[in-house]
DNA sequence: CATCAGGGCCCTG
DNA sequence: CAGGGCCCTGAT
């Protein structure tokens, strides 16, 4: 990829989250696979974003802390091809896609004594669920994860990028910029199977058709009931009860939806909240449900970064033994 | 070497 | 509602 896009201008804004919030909780999680969209280091978070047809460089610095959170937006532009950037309508997307509104003290103060949950929500108080990514790259996400191991799922995203993509360079960072639906769409398929992508060169292309015709309206889909916006969902090509879960809760931050349990998850949770090796999914679903009621997700969610946090520092072998890179 | 499941989903009967 | 097929890879 010779040509790099070079953002050469700037412009800051200060967002104040709602508090408690973890900046670090937020801005990675360590138990997805990763795409070379976005990094992070401790306090500070960079990704690029496709947004209003443009390509930015966002950078995010934490000024604050738990129960004072501030960050400083930094969006990197192209002088040549945007005179000034929507600086209110990228902080409004930015906003929703990490959830920095959210007010979660009834969540903390219900559940910071429960054995369960105890560790990983002190440790990451103010934790959101979140993405990086829009709906339709989401889609692209969890479509490469499905039936495959992790290390194959990085190729298959890497592939895509290398392909659709395109580098860009900002804030001293280089990282890939995703492509438009439209890229895809116009494709042959078999030209994506060459990315080694399998049969899911189909679903992208289809996915990609529908954001091309414009028949879904995201910002209309975010006022829609769980239980409708999950119909809606399930009727597009591709998605089905486990990615339908994935997109509600990281998407759609749907605190509550989770109402099947993959086998995976189920390995992992039957450990983290049981310690044993697997648990009946129904007995999991009923635990989380009585204890969590409409937080279930989140609170799965808490537990289930924690333990891949707590994997850096630590030796634990069972999960090792579940991430198959 | 061959076989097989892997962080699902679609389609058929 | 059950079960086969799907792409490719690395583990066995």
């Amino acid at each position: 990829m010779a040509n790099t896009l070079i953002l050469d201008s700037e412009i800051d804004a200060v967002v104040v989250p709602a508090a408690p919030f973890s900046f670090d909780g937020t801005f990675h999680k360590p138990s997805h696979y990763p795409t070379p969209d976005h990094a992070y280091e401790t306090g500070t978070y960079w990704q690029t974003l496709l947004f209003d047809n443009h390509i930015y460089g966002v950078r995010l610095t934490n000024l604050g802390e738990v129960n004072h959170p501030k960050l400083r937006v930094t969006i990197h532009y192209d002088s040549q091809s945007l005179q000034r950037p929507d600086v209110v309508a990228l902080v409004a997307e930015l906003e929703y896609r990490f959830d920095l509104q959210a007010d979660l003290t009834s969540f903390v103060r219900r559940f910071r004594s429960d054995p369960v949950l105890r560790r990983a929500v002190t440790r990451w108080r103010g934790m959101r669920v979140s993405t990086a990514y829009s709906l339709y790259e989401f889609m692209v996400v969890t479509t490469v994860l499905q039936n495959t191991v992790v290390s194959r799922s990085v190729q298959m995203m890497n592939n895509l990028f290398n392909a659709f993509g395109g580098k860009v360079s900002f804030a001293t960072k280089d990282l890939f910029h995703f492509w438009q639906p439209a890229d895809i769409a116009r494709v042959d398929e078999n030209a994506l199977r060459a990315l080694k992508l399998g049969y899911r060169a189909k679903t992208l292309k289809k996915q990609a058709e529908i954001f091309v015709s414009g028949d879904l309206d995201v910002d209309q889909l975010k006022t829609q009931d769980t239980e409708s916006l999950k119909k809606i969902l399930l009727k597009i090509y591709g998605i089905g009860p486990a990615t339908v879960q994935y997109i509600l809760f990281e998407v759609f931050h749907r605190y509550d939806a989770i109402q099947h349990i993959p086998p995976w998850e189920q390995k992992i949770f039957s450990r983290l909240i049981f310690e044993q090796e697997l648990v009946d999914t129904s007995v999991i679903l009923k635990e989380v449900t009585d204890r969590y009621g409409e937080w279930k997700m989140l609170a799965l969610h808490y537990l289930f970064e924690n333990a891949f946090w707590m994997r850096k520092h630590e030796k634990i072998p069972w999960l090792d033994d579940l991430i198959r890179l």
